[in-house]
DNA sequence: CATCGCGAAGCATAAATATACATCATCATG
DNA sequence: CATGATGATGTATATTTATGCTTCGCGATG
């Protein structure tokens, strides 16, 4: 293989590609295409569907961002998967207002529930405060709050 | 909350969905919408996409399947690490005929990048053949071959 | 020099996914 | 019972992504 120019630009761009999608939330190859263009990269969005398909970038559903595998800021597998258990079995419903997500629990069952919650460090957590039956949930603001909800929600209805 | 009969359709569902998507490769929000009307579950697509965002689905842009976060089948990011550094520094051309993959190299390199490859164990690598300077990397099938040929030609890229 | 091979990239368009809005079911309440 | 809230879903459509085919650049080769 005879390394040509176009070889060298598109390794560039791919790094470049790389190096945007970490820092910052790109949610459609167009976005993607205007950060490139201001580095001096101009090339189509055809081509930045083979980029990522050839960098093999995830997209994430919940919000349509791309990260890299293995970047998981989301959800630390380990705890979040506690979390997940812990949801199914303790939780009977989740709901959300403005920036606080309430956690409805069994009787006496708030205590350990949140403790499995501040355990999983979620992201957008800032504190919980646990009652005998319900959990109060405190969250960034009411975008990161409703996500939040959207996700403890899901995992609650395994029971 | 109170808990509707359709809210347990929904909670069923969404189980069924990760299931699926746990067993086999879902490339489309249609085929997902085949199987599962298979079981019994009649929704639109556009139930799914909500269904798919509720759940933190992940699409892999390699091969366009959806996995749950956590699940890298893919690359065990450590041993991934290591195949890369080897593709870009032992390979110079990577091709795909049926399910298999050829791999070519400097003489004498195939042996200790075989090596490499057979213990990055990915997912889809049935299993490896080097010679001097090449090597034959036997994959399940031809979609998962092509899938595969393509990362390890992006690897091999960044000399 | 003509021509061929090959990878990258563009163009046009198909395929896949997300979403605004309407509808329906369910339960609360006057 | 009428009315209103809320959540799930369907319908139609907009947005986003993938891809078949063509073109271009660059070297190899006759």
């Amino acid at each position: 293989m005879i390394i040509s120019f176009n070889m060298v630009m598109k390794a560039r761009r791919q790094a470049a590609v790389l190096e945007l999608v970490g820092g910052e939330d790109i949610r459609s190859q167009e976005q993607l295409r205007a950060r490139l263009r201001a580095r001096g990269h101009r090339v189509t969005q055809a081509t930045l569907s083979r980029d990522i398909r050839d960098l093999g970038l995830l997209k994430r559903s919940a919000d349509g961002a791309y990260q890299q595998p293995g970047a998981e800021p989301q959800v630390p597998p380990a705890a979040g998967a506690a979390l997940q258990k812990a949801m199914a079995e303790y939780a009977s419903g989740v709901d959300c207002v403005q920036q606080l997500v309430v956690v409805r629990t069994g009787a006496g069952l708030a205590q350990p529930l949140a403790l499995a919650i501040d355990r999983a460090k979620l992201q957008d957590v800032v504190g919980t405060l646990a009652g005998d039956d319900t959990i109060l949930v405190i969250s960034r603001d009411a975008r990161h709050a409703k996500a939040l909800a959207r996700q403890l929600e899901a995992w609650s209805q395994f029971a």
